[in-house]
RNA sequence: AGGACCAUAGCUCAGCUGGUUAGAGCGCUGUCUUGACAUGGCAGAGGUCGGCGGUUCAAGUCCGCCUGGUCCUACCA
């Protein structure tokens, strides 16, 4: 491995770009070297990382928002910013808890076999043995947080944020404890909250059953979706002014298979036009029966376990059955009994546990909420009056409307693995809050004797994850980082965590440090397939970002999207489908090319679509630096390239130009990264690095480097610049690149007269509008022009590049001919021509193919190497759309509400381009018939 | 039901407060192994900017309606 500049400082670059050894070697050396920790000096700018889950890996999502982190901070730290990525993970309860217990069921145990005790141990364990892995492979993307700072949201100094402020908020009276219906999830026996409930339309039935009037006068026919329910059933409803059935209000039917007796209310939350317009509620069941229940002092049945299996409330026959066998069998006894009139297909929403995938069943527990009304208004402010400012901002919008309409908060969770609430009861339930028992003892004066029981439940992990920013940072001590670092500069997340996260942040850190978490939140998009598809195990068309840097054979990766499927019988479509995709596997692109893929995709927040063929692109792009790194190399390395500050230089045209097109980039990319706008920063790099720099600047170089003619002066002038624009284009690049740019750093700095040990404490590159040679830029803009317009004429002409060919340039004026005296090398060697010579307008031309440059003409004469038709058919190519656009700029200054209506300048404008192309036209006219005439 | 966003080249997307001949990457066509790079060079083809209407001297850009798509929130049992 040749990586190590150190001790081989003269060892040229290899011939590939081979990303692997030199990444891993590099990141070893920042790490080991500390350069990851904040300087201790300039202005604070930090970001905490969205913590992802201790024990998971690294998905697409993660390497897109930690490319954009890493850029921000890089970027800040070469401007020289005091500059901290705090970084850690997130203890994750139940998507962790989850993980070990399925760990469990593979040796036939459950969490219960192990008492909650040895099960949280299994859980630390298991942590301690997959918990670096995502750490591992932020590493890889070249993520420069400081590690040493790293947090986990169960250290100790997290728990004691964490009591600290649960115990704050119930002594405000802004936490508290209460019996009502919640979310519950059958399958993981926790309540959830709303936010963790997916809402999907699917196909369900609406039964119409009939139930009898008390009295045995009639019937009432109401309209279900969930007929095992009835069992709970305590009353009807009907709108209070349906004429159908007001008059029934107040008397009471006698719900069938349970013989229970219920009232018939009026209530106008009931649809008329929905059903029948009479309604059963269930008070202990249903959200909306459950406030109906409230108002009209309703009994509540609850009728279901944890399980949701029914229980001791309902007639024995359905006791212990579960909740889809009783509502068939609810449906059939109905039936026999006569009472089903019609089903009747019906689409509903269903509410399923984001997490376990079952129905989630409204179910009566008593739970911790946080009362979120008082905080959210603190909170909307801040957005409001734009201490808060959201990147795009129509994110806004959206956490304004969740805001204002927010509900209490359900914090407390029936799992193990979190953070325990710190509350106890006495054996009469009486609650006592406080850090451990002692102090709940002396803070209450309780007896030593009297019994106390620490409250089973967990916090809700989105709990400690809203005191992030500053818990990290070290609170509730006053730390001198808190006093540095707190509010953040900005939060990098995606839409998607926004009220999970973003809001509940907002509302806890206002509250607690009366400071906003950060100033600014970016969201970006979702990271999808190159279809378009969200990425999922069960699609298979999950990328992994470490396979795109690395590289993966097809046997391994099929392998690995096929395994573990919930769902085998995917298993055959998922391999078809990659084998198809990528016959080949996927190349190891390198983490470089990886990255500036996602800051070329990255516009606007909206979702992106990974497709392989633009990582592909930007590895080629990273094998250009390389090549071209290379070409500078072995023109510089050993001679002197004018850094001993002496003035023995001097600088050509292509010199000035390049410099000026460098400033630009420079304003352009800054201009990027500082607005969020990673795809435009990417592609004025992009295209200086590539069109500029190697395609004409390198080309350029060539005939000066070459020539026995220039002069030392010159020579060291084009060295000069070569090297120094190479070396600031890799600082310009660093933040997004941060591997291949500092590798080739190290071999150019010294010659570029820069010092430091690394590139990614160099300073960023500012541009400086003195270097911008307008001059210089016109000049050469001509020589492109000629020089294009030679190349044309020889590409649709068909004549081979190594050909030389004579020119003519006629009609030029006394600037086209100095630019000729100072360019002439350019455009021998540019457009491979033999001669280039001036022809008088005395002189007869011969026969030639045309191309303009401005009012000058070029002429390559067609003796042996032009075929007539194909000029021909050129120049009428070129005259249809010169006429087509003349067409149109003739029309405007025809029309005279635009000559006195549009500002003079716009007028000035078009007049000069009718101008030109009119004298154009007539060249390439007047040519065209010579042509013809032969 | 309310709201947001999107529709520009075969594909993926730029196009800021309305004013160059609408751009890029990939793909495509032709051509070239020239001493940095074939992971490359050079040249080229390809768009009535979803539809209709309006504002304006001027609309891809602003406004309204329509169509198609994505998503969020709420929810009628």
């Amino acid at each position: 491995m040749t990586t190590s500049s150190q001790s081989e400082p003269d060892q040229s670059l290899e011939k590939t770009y081979q990303p692997q050894a030199l990444e891993s070697h590099w990141y070893r050396f920042w790490e080991e070297k500390g350069y990851f920790a904040p300087s201790g000096t300039g202005k604070p700018f930090s970001i905490v990382i969205p913590p992802p889950n201790v024990t998971g890996s690294l998905h697409m999502g993660h390497g897109f928002q930690e490319s954009i982190m890493d850029a921000l901070i890089r970027y800040n730290r070469m401007r020289g910013n005091n500059t901290l990525w705090q970084v850690g993970t997130d203890h994750a309860g139940i998507a962790t808890q989850m993980v070990v217990e399925r760990l469990l069921e593979a040796e036939g145990k459950t969490r219960h076999d192990l008492g909650r005790e040895a099960f949280i141990d299994k859980v630390w364990e298991w942590k301690q043995q997959s918990g670096g892995t995502i750490t591992r492979q932020l590493r890889r993307l070249g993520a420069s947080p400081d590690w040493s700072r790293e947090r986990f949201t169960m250290d100790d100094g997290f728990y004691k944020a964490v009591q600290q402020v649960f115990i704050s908020l119930y002594e405000e009276g802004l936490i508290y404890r209460g019996k009502r219906l919640v979310n519950w999830d059958p399958k993981l026996h926790t309540a959830i909250s709303d936010l963790e409930v997916i809402n999907e339309e699917e196909n369900g039935h609406l039964w119409h059953f009939h139930y009898p009037l008390s009295d045995g006068s009639g019937q009432l026919t109401i309209a279900t979706t969930r007929p095992e329910t009835l069992l709970g059933d305590t009353a009807v409803a009907v709108h209070p002014e349906d004429e159908r059935y007001q008059h029934l209000i107040g008397r009471s039917i006698k719900l069938p298979l349970t013989e229970r007796e219920i009232p018939i209310i009026g209530d106008d939350y009931v649809d008329r036009e929905f059903g029948t317009g009479c309604v059963k509620i269930t008070p202990a069941h249903d959200f909306n029966d459950y406030e109906m229940g409230q108002r009209h002092n309703l009994p509540l049945i609850n009728i279901f376990d944890s399980d949701a299996r029914l229980n001791d409330n309902v007639p024995a026959a359905y006791r212990g059955m579960d909740r889809f066998a009783a509502r068939k069998q609810v449906v059939a006894d109905l039936d026999n009994l006569g009472l089903l009139e019609k089903v009747e297909d019906h689409k509903l929403k269903v509410p399923r546990g984001d997490r376990s995938g079952v129905v989630i069943e409204p179910y009566l527990t008593n739970q911790w909420y946080v009362k979120t009304k008082p905080l959210a208004e603190t909170a909307i402010a801040a957005v409001a009056d734009g201490q808060i400012r959201f990147v795009p901002e129509q994110y806004a919008n959206m956490y304004f409307s969740w805001m204002r309409d927010i509900q209490d908060w359900c914090i407390s969770r029936q799992l193990w693995w979190g953070h325990r609430i710190p509350a106890w009861y006495d054996n009469q339930g009486q609650v006592y809050v406080g850090r451990n028992e002692q102090e709940v003892r002396e803070k209450y004066n309780l007896d030593a004797q009297l019994p106390l029981k620490q409250d089973d439940d967990v916090l809700d992990t989105w709990f400690s994850s809203a005191l992030w920013t500053f818990g990290t940072l070290g609170w509730p001590e006053e730390t001198e980082a808190l006093k540095t670092f707190h509010p953040t500069s900005v939060l990098v997340t995606g839409f998607d965590i926004i009220f999970f996260w973003v809001a509940r942040m907002i509302m806890l850190t206002l509250h607690f440090r009366r400071q906003v978490p950060f100033h600014t939140v970016y969201v970006h998009g979702l990271v999808r397939d190159g279809h378009g598809q969200k990425m999922s195990k069960s699609k298979g068309n999950v990328l992994d970002p470490i396979d795109l840097i690395d590289g993966i054979d097809l046997k391994s990766l099929v392998q690995k999207r096929t395994s573990g499927l919930m769902q085998a019988h995917l298993k055959q479509k998922i391999e078809q489908q990659t084998r198809k995709e990528f016959p080949q596997g996927l190349a190891a692109y390198g983490t470089d090319a990886l990255r500036f893929t996602y800051y070329s995709l990255a516009s606007r927040g909206r979702d992106i679509k990974f497709d392989v063929g633009r990582i592909e692109g930007f590895r080629n792009f990273c094998n250009k630096i390389w090549n071209a790194a290379r070409y500078v190399l072995m023109n510089c390395e050993g001679q002197d390239c004018g850094q001993d500050g002496s003035e023995d230089y001097a600088l050509s045209l292509a010199d000035r130009w390049i410099i000026s097109r460098l400033q630009e980039a420079e304003q352009a990319v800054g201009e990027g990264i500082e607005s969020y706008r990673f795809d435009l920063a990417s592609q004025a790099l992009h295209e200086f690095f590539w069109n500029s720099y190697c395609d004409w600047y390198l080309e350029l170089c060539k005939p000066v480097l070459g020539a026995d003619d220039a002069s030392a002066a010159q020579k060291k002038g084009t060295r000069r610049t070569l090297i120094r624009v190479l070396e600031t284009t890799l600082r310009l690049a660093h933040p997004l690149m941060p591997f291949i740019t500092e590798e080739i750093w190290q071999r150019v700095k010294s010659l570029a007269g820069e010092e430091g040990e690394s590139i990614m404490l160099a300073s960023y590159p500012q541009a400086d509008p003195n270097k911008i040679d307008t001059g210089a830029v016109a000049d050469l803009e001509w020589v492109k022009g000629v020089v294009t317009g030679v190349r044309n004429i020889r590409g649709e002409m068909n004549i081979s590049p190594g050909k030389a060919l004579p020119a003519l340039f006629r009609n030029g004026s006394e600037e086209d001919r100095q630019r000729l005296r100072d360019n002439r090398q350019f455009l021998t060697r540019l457009a491979s021509l033999e001669s280039i010579t001036w022809l008088e307008s005395a002189e007869e031309a011969p026969m030639s193919a045309t191309s303009l440059v401005g009012d000058m003409e070029i002429l390559v004469p067609m003796a042996g190497v032009i075929d007539k038709d194909a000029e021909t058919a050129r120049l009428g190519k070129e005259i249809d759309k010169l006429k087509k656009d003349l067409g149109r700029v003739e029309g405007k200054l025809n029309n005279p509400s635009f000559v006195d209506k549009a500002p003079g300048a716009v007028v000035e404008k078009e007049k000069a381009k009718m101008v030109d192309m009119r004298g154009a036209l007539s060249k390439l006219e007047e040519q065209l018939g010579k042509i013809n005439a032969l």
